[in-house]
DNA sequence: ATTTGATCATAA
DNA sequence: TTATGATCAAAT
């Protein structure tokens, strides 16, 4: 099921541009729902099950073997994002010695296939297209701008300085609450060095950052 | 509680 | 109108 390699997912992974979600749905046999309010993340794991990703909550790539992630991002009728896009969990405990280079930004971000949907919400989500694939790997200049933009969050935490980010720190990288609700809790550090409960945060792409990405595709061709 | 998949919905 | 902060579900 899984594919061997990197040029078969990408097969794979054209095969289905154009296609509905009700008609990918159909064929595999997964039902759709009416909205995505209690299903957020229903998109990404119809397109994991249709191209074989090792589904399931791992902390990994989807595709491991091929050093490969998935994405699926929603975008507007003029093909720009419509949401940030989730990277991963900030690790806010435990960062002695965590170098860009080791960090799990990086590793995640090494090669993505970022696949468009529609993401409009006046279009009903059995009638949404699935989009081309891209295979992205960042450039010097946009590695450069996420480990700086990494490199500055990362420093709000190691500090203890939690009570101080927001949304609105880094210009391509950001962090956001990524929990059940604002009552969840993980262990941080505070301005003290002690272990106290906060809430859990996670690294998210900017609109800007990953519009770049769909845009430069378009001139690649 | 934490990881995966993300989008929702209200404040600004 | 849009970005920030909040939230939803499944698997582990």
């Amino acid at each position: 099921m899984t594919p061997k390699t990197e040029q078969e997912l990408l097969f794979r992974a054209k095969s289905l541009a154009g296609l509905t979600f009700s008609e990918l749905a159909k064929e595999l046999s997964i039902p759709v729902p009416e909205n995505l309010t209690r299903d957020k993340g229903w998109v990404g794991t119809l397109l994991e099950t249709a191209l074989g990703a090792n589904a399931g909550s791992k902390p990994e790539q989807d595709f491991q073997h091929l050093g490969i992630e998935l994405k699926t991002i929603p975008v507007n009728s003029q093909g720009k994002p419509l949401e940030t896009t989730f990277v991963c969990l900030a690790p806010l405990t435990q960062n002695s010695g965590v170098s860009w280079e080791s960090s799990h930004v990086k590793n995640k971000l090494k090669k993505v296939l970022w696949i468009p949907v529609e993401g409009e919400r006046h279009i009903p989500l059995a009638k949404r297209h699935i989009g081309y694939p891209i295979l992205w790997e960042p450039s010097l200049q946009q590695e450069q701008r996420l480990k700086r933009d990494w490199e500055e969050l990362m420093e709000y935490i190691t500090l203890g300085k939690l009570t101080l980010i927001n949304a609105k720190l880094g210009e391509v990288l950001q962090l956001r609450p990524k929990g059940a609700n604002s009552r969840s809790t993980t262990k941080g550090i505070d301005q003290y060095g002690q272990i106290i409960d906060t809430l859990p945060l996670g690294f998210y792409l900017r609109k800007e950052f990953t519009a770049d990405i769909l845009n430069n595709f378009l001139y690649e061709k």
